[in-house]
DNA sequence: CTTGACCTTCACACAGATGTGATGGTTGGA
DNA sequence: TCCAACCATCACATCTGTGTGAAGGTCAAG
């Protein structure tokens, strides 16, 4: 397939998918004319890079950490530097914690969420708008 | 405690303290003669902060999660208003993702470590490098 | 009083991810 | 044949989070 139905399949601007070959994270094939061409595991791939990306994580460590994504059932074990075991190693943990400060959050967010339903009387039902903002402390037996 | 202390003890550079009081994350008192003043909570609000940018998300969502997650046992339900609700609960499903995102990707390394050290063999234990780098696939039964 | 270690504000610089557009080649259908 | 819809490269601009440093105020200790 080409830039623009990957682009479309993926949600990702042409311009984008250029970028992540320049760094080294997609490498189509070429048609006779120029044109990229891209197989069909290239929508999970640039899925992966995105996901990666909106996660904290520059393209330079995606780089190293595709690899290890390849396909289903095949591990590419290449180049297995010491210093390649390392950083993976490294970027592992700091996708731990990542991790857990994600999950911290979130479950903060549904805590006040939740706390902010069981205040919201229906009591002012009548009116849809609410302009003033209310302002003040619920107790949470935590 | 001021700004040089505060930096200390979460590791981050004064500048970016400044930089998130800037932005409306970190609201400090200030003593008679303009110095920063920050009390203890500071310091994991600090943290909260370093960690939700490290994982991808802007300071202007930042400020709309801290709320949450103030002090322990007593939730602000402040300006609840409907337009912020409905931004918390599209931010939750976004950190969800990320979240996904993480752990397949973790997971993915782990199992790539594992694959890795498993193809080590200490035979060659004798030299402690192998300049050379090794170059072939593992079939895994996933 | 002076020095050194703090603090202030301000401004410019940078890197990374992304937006936008100019300029031009390829190709397939009206 | 010519137009529309693709594609290519290249260059410049933008936004965010950071780095760095200048110019100057505060304050405690010598």
């Amino acid at each position: 397939m080409r830039i623009g139905e990957l682009a479309e399949r993926t949600g990702t601007p042409r311009r984008m998918l250029r970028y992540y070959e320049e760094q080294g994270l997609l490498v189509p094939d070429r048609s006779p004319n120029g044109y990229r061409e891209y197989c069909e595991r290239s929508v999970d791939r640039v899925l992966q890079i995105r996901g990666l990306l909106d996660s904290g994580l520059p393209t330079r460590v995606i780089k190293q950490i595709l690899p290890c994504l390849k396909q289903p059932r095949s591990i590419h074990v290449a180049g297995a530097t010491l210093e390649t075991i390392t950083t993976l190693e490294r970027e592992r943990e700091r996708m731990t914690q990542r991790i857990e400060c994600l999950i911290r959050s979130r479950d903060a967010i549904s805590d006040y969420l939740e706390a902010v339903r069981g205040a919201r009387r229906p009591a002012g039902a009548g009116g849809p708008e609410r302009p003033a903002a209310a302002d003040y402390d619920l107790a949470v037996s935590a």
